[in-house]
DNA sequence: TTATTATATCGAAACTCATCGATACGTCAA
DNA sequence: TTGACGTATCGATGAGTTTCGATATAATAA
């Protein structure tokens, strides 16, 4: 599931990719459908867009919501700080680098 | 160069593979050589920990010792901070959930 | 209904990557 | 020098991934 606890190593594999990193970019502080994607990245097909946002859906870093017929999808920034601090913790422990803070 | 910047891609791909995580693991904190690693994975050969060490070495992640024939190595814990602190920064910029520290 | 638009899925091609056995290289001891 | 050991590199294979065009699905408009 999504909102399991986060696994490294998905998490990882989620974000190594640029094509999906820039779509991340894009919808990191704003609502998107996949049409806007597709035409700011301007270099992609939207087959290949609709995948990627498929990865990240799957990995819980994205949200979506549909409205008619368009979908739009969003960072799900909690998730991804979540998975930064689980992979800081596992391979970074003695690093006084990160601090948790709840954010309420 | 392994002393550049951090690039999120290159570091989430160097991230993105069980074995390597494994790796890291095993050598977070502490140095070892290849065949201790080898010995301690226990179900991947000598040249698969040789490719790894070499993908993690390339990222900057992992310092190397050689001493006489053998090598070691040690996870640079420094440089994986620093790419979580990028990715989050690049990803969660609205969670207020990383603080850097100097470390002194 | 039919046409149009937005997105998802399918199937295939191209590419990257993990993995291994064989082997090369480098260091040390005999 | 020869041999043994530790590690790196090579070449091949198989698995996984990115990408696309074609097409399916779903929602809306005419």
């Amino acid at each position: 599931m999504s909102s399991d606890n986060i696994n490294p190593v998905e998490f990882a594999k989620a974000l190594a990719d640029s094509t999906r990193q820039r779509i991340m970019s894009l919808c990191c502080c704003c609502w998107l459908s996949v049409n806007e994607i597709v035409a700011a990245l301007d270099d992609v097909s939207q087959p290949t867009v609709s995948h990627h946002l498929n990865v990240l859906r799957t990995a819980g870093l994205v949200f979506v919501r549909r409205e008619g017929k368009q979908a739009f999808y969003s960072l799900n920034q909690e998730r991804i700080a979540a998975g930064c601090c689980t992979l800081a913790g596992d391979f970074a422990p003695d690093r006084p680098v990160f601090q948790l803070f709840d954010g309420e």
